[in-house]
Parts: C-alpha cells; sequence; structure tokens
RNA sequence: GGCCCGAUGGCGGAGUGGUUACGCAGAGGACUGCAAAUCCUUGCACGCCGGUUCGAUUCCGGCUCGGGCCUCCA
C-alpha cells in the first residue's frame, strides 16, 4: 500500500499517516461563511482537500473515507448583509450556499460526504457548552457563555502560542465580563430583531469556534483523523476548536492530523475582502476561463505555499492543459503512474506530480494519473471546441477548398478572421481542426 | 512588539551535502504552401554575512526582504 506521509502543523513536520481506522478515515474542512459569493482564495482549501481526498479514496479504498465540511450560516457577517438588503438571513445564506457549490462544481471538486449546517446544529452545540461548564472549563456571565482560557494549561499548542505571552499581549479592549483576556465566546445573546434560539443562557446565538467542534463530534467523533483548513484559520479558530474539543472529551485529541493551506495573495497581500484584492470564481468563469484552468492553476503550487494569483498564472495553467489534452487524445483512464502517486503521498506534492504527470508517454496512464489530481476529466475534443458550431464548420471547409485550388491568400484570410475571434485552426493529416486560443 | 512561515533562472515551481527537475515564455532546427500543433537542440537561478564540512543552494547562527496570525475579527 502506498505511504502518504503529510505535514502536520502540530507537530511541525512532515508524518506518515495512519488512520485509526483504515476502513472509516475521517477528515473534516472548515468551510464557509455563507454571506457573498467564494472568491478564488476560498476555493484553494476546497480543491486542496478535493485532491487529498481523491489520494485517500485510491489508497484506502472508495469506501474509506468519511469527509465533512461545515458551512457557517449563523454570523454577524450574515446578520449584516440580511440587514442590508431587508431580508432574514436564510435568503443570504441559501443564496450563496447555492452559489459556493455551484463554484466548486465548477472547478471540479466533489462535493464532501458531509456539510453540516450551524443552524441544524445548535442543540448539539448547547449540549457541549453545558458539558464544558460542568467540567469547570467555561462560565456564564452576563448573557454570555464564555471558555476559560486558564483552565487548560495546553492551549496555545497549535500555533505555538503560549498562553501567559498571548494575556499579556492583548491589544484589544477586554470585554469586563471575561475573567482573562484570553477567553473566548461559546454562546453570546442575541437582541430581539437577532437570530437567536433559547438556551439555559436567554435567548442567543453560537460563537464562531464551537460550531465545528459540536458538528465534528456529531458526525465524526471525538478524535478525527484529519482537520484542514487555511493557515490564517490556525489561530484562533482551530486553537479554540482543540480547547472545546478537549475539554469535553477528558483531553482526547481532536484530530491527529492538521493541515493547513497556504493563502493566495494578489498584488503581494492576502487575498480577502477586507482589502478588497479579490477576484471571485464566478467572475473568472464569466471571463470564459474554464473551471478546470482555474483548479490547476490552484495546484501549481505546493499547497502549503503561498501563491500569487494573476492571469499569467491562469494563461500557464490554460497552455499546460491544452498540451495534456492533447497527449490524452480520448483515451480512457488507466491505472496511475506510481511517480504520480509517489509525488502526491509526500505531502501532496501537485507541483511534482504534474511535472511526472508531463513526463507520461502512454495516454491512458496519463489519464488515470490527472484522475488522482481531478484533471483531464472530459474528452480532449470538448475540452477543445466544446459545442459543435456549423459556422466554424463550414468556413473550415470553404478554406480547406482554398488550399485545394491553391489560393492560399483566400486561406490565409478565413485563418486569420477566426484567429481574431480567438479560434485557433490546425492542419493536421486527418484535416483541419480548431480549438479555442 | 510577539508567534509562525517563506526567499531558487524572464515568469511559475520541485528537489538535493558533491553530476541542479519540470512547465510557461525566449532562441535555433525539423515538419508545413505559410502557420498552428508536435519533435529535437539551446540560453538563464539557488537573498546577504558568517559557521560546520574535503565540499553547502541543501545543515547551523545572524541579517535583510516578503507573507500570515495576534481572540466574539476578515
Amino acid at each position: 500500500m502506498t505511504e502518504i506521509r503529510l505535514h502536520d502543523t502540530m507537530a511541525r513536520e512532515k508524518r506518515v499517516f495512519t488512520p485509526a481506522d483504515p476502513a472509516r478515515v475521517t477528515m473534516y474542512v472548515c468551510g464557509p461563511t455563507v454571506y457573498n459569493r467564494a472568491h478564488i482564495g476560498n476555493a484553494r482549501p476546497a480543491v486542496v482537500f478535493d485532491v487529498l481526498a481523491r489520494l485517500i479514496r485510491h489508497v484506502y479504498g472508495a469506501q474509506s473515507l468519511v469527509y465533512a465540511a461545515n458551512v457557517t450560516d449563523v454570523e454577524d457577517k450574515i446578520m449584516a448583509a440580511a440587514a442590508a438588503e431587508q431580508v432574514p438571513i436564510e435568503v443570504i445564506t441559501e443564496r450563496y450556499g447555492r452559489f459556493y457549490f455551484e463554484d466548486l462544481g465548477a472547478l471540479g471538486v466533489r462535493r464532501p460526504d458531509l456539510v453540516p449546517f450551524a443552524t441544524g446544529h445548535i442543540a448539539q452545540m448547547v449540549a457541549m457548552i453545558e458539558r464544558l461548564i460542568a467540567a469547570g472549563h467555561a462560565y456564564a456571565a452576563e448573557g454570555h457563555v464564555l471558555f476559560d482560557v486558564p483552565s487548560w494549561p495546553a492551549y496555545g499548542g497549535l500555533s505555538g502560542r503560549p498562553m501567559d505571552q498571548m494575556i499579556a499581549g492583548a491589544r484589544v479592549d477586554v470585554a469586563p465580563y471575561k475573567r482573562s483576556p484570553a477567553d473566548f465566546v461559546l454562546w453570546k445573546p442575541s437582541a430581539p430583531e437577532q437570530p437567536g434560539w433559547d438556551s439555559p443562557w436567554g435567548r442567543g446565538r453560537p460563537g464562531w469556534h464551537i460550531e465545528c467542534s459540536a458538528m465534528i463530534e456529531a458526525h465524526l467523533g471525538e478524535t478525527i483523523d484529519i482537520h484542514g483548513g487555511g493557515i490564517d484559520l490556525e489561530f484562533p479558530h482551530h486553537e479554540n476548536e482543540i480547547a472545546q474539543s478537549s475539554c469535553a472529551h477528558g483531553g482526547a485529541a481532536l484530530a491527529r492530523y492538521w493541515l493547513h493551506n497556504g493563502m493566495l495573495s494578489m498584488a503581494s497581500n492576502k487575498m480577502s475582502k477586507s482589502l478588497g484584492n479579490v477576484v471571485s470564481v464566478g467572475e473568472l468563469l464569466d471571463q470564459g476561463h474554464k473551471g478546470e484552468t482555474l483548479r490547476l492553476a490552484l495546484l501549481l503550487a505546493h499547497y502549503r505555499q503561498p501563491l500569487e494569483w494573476s492571469p499569467q498564472l491562469v494563461a500557464q495553467s490554460k497552455a499546460t492543459l491544452d498540451r495534456l489534452y492533447r497527449a490524452a487524445g480520448e483515451a480512457a483512464a488507466g491505472a496511475p503512474d506510481a511517480g504520480v502517486l509517489d509525488a502526491l503521498a509526500d505531502d501532496l506534492n501537485t507541483p511534482l506530480a504534474l511535472a511526472r504527470l508531463s513526463a507520461l508517454g502512454d495516454a491512458a496512464v496519463l489519464r488515470g494519473s490527472a484522475a488522482l489530481l481531478g484533471l483531464l476529466g472530459e474528452s480532449a475534443e470538448a475540452w477543445f471546441q466544446g459545442e459543435g458550431d456549423s459556422r466554424i464548420d463550414s468556413l473550415i471547409l470553404a478554406r480547406t477548398e482554398a488550399k485545394q485550388r491553391r489560393d492560399f491568400a483566400e486561406a490565409d484570410r478565413i485563418r486569420a478572421d477566426l484567429m481574431g475571434e480567438g479560434i485557433v485552426l490546425e492542419d493536421t493529416p486527418q484535416g483541419t481542426t480548431w480549438r479555442r486560443a
């Protein structure tokens, strides 16, 4: 069996991956807060962990993996978006939740096995909070419930931040109801016009971190194999998840391997809505880029490295796919190449896997290997031509006839006109084909 | 200020204690009516300063630069 090695953020090194139960590998990845259209940076973890899911299924069996990714559908930004449109939050979350999965689908991302929504798990969150209070790790104060960070000495292990230093370094105004500046909210009160649920602490809503802990427990268990997400979630989100889950489970580890993808940048800064340097997946698709081109662009760099998004990156991705599809032709997928598989098994080294992919000579092996990356999923004809076009076909016929009577001026004029439309003609021994540039 | 990560050729991007991938772009050639595609050939790099070593791009330290995070926030 192929040995998978993964870089574990907790251990800060690559470790051999050994699932607790190879027949049921559990993976959880933090998903989106659905209040607007996903940008291409948001798509990176989805694509990266989709590749990991494909790899695990290849190695351990198609039915071996239980992959869950949440949707946060109650959060202050959602409330703000709903207020701006004067609609209930469900209108916002339903709309952007659907966009999210449409966009990811275009990128070839398979829907995770489980997609839990936060609002569907309020009861589990309340129950977990009650257990944390009973265990002495949380306390209620002024309608809030806070996690008592000093009660959990191991806090900070993932991000490498000693607790005392964080308390000393707190630079924001500390809410008066907090016992320690490091304490974080598990539950907060809702004003009458805000979405809320009844709880032992009054009508309110959950804090951001508790939803992941509760949904992981509900769907995957106390200790999962892999927990993933963007590196920007390492602290505080994942640190807080660990504290909540470990304290609710008698100290049991939340995850055995922690994986974090690097950030996508644009104009040399992290792509983020607050900075405004974003480009949405929808925009890119509307510009005519194929989803697969965007997917490959995200896989051109190793997942832990930062990646600068640029038109050149997309162009390179497109050129690479053109070449791979030419090599793949209409072959059916065969068994994947061992070199490609090994590259992916080595902490998802997609750049090395792609280099080895380029060197493959057998079209069937190429198809099968690319499938591990979720690439080359369509026929070469569909990739290059899309839908049939009778107008172009007739122009090609006219050009062929011109060539036959050696009227090259006319033939070149037709070719140049089509080139102006972004249609490239290629003469082969079997006749003339066309593709979009 | 604190914690963490990174620095490879025009661009993207692997990897390695000693012969330094691969892709894109570029150059030359073959092929073509001319192109395109394809094939062949080819130029171009390991941030700076020390240390360890027979030998460092690779290990260690410092520096510089860049990026991420620093708690109900993105």
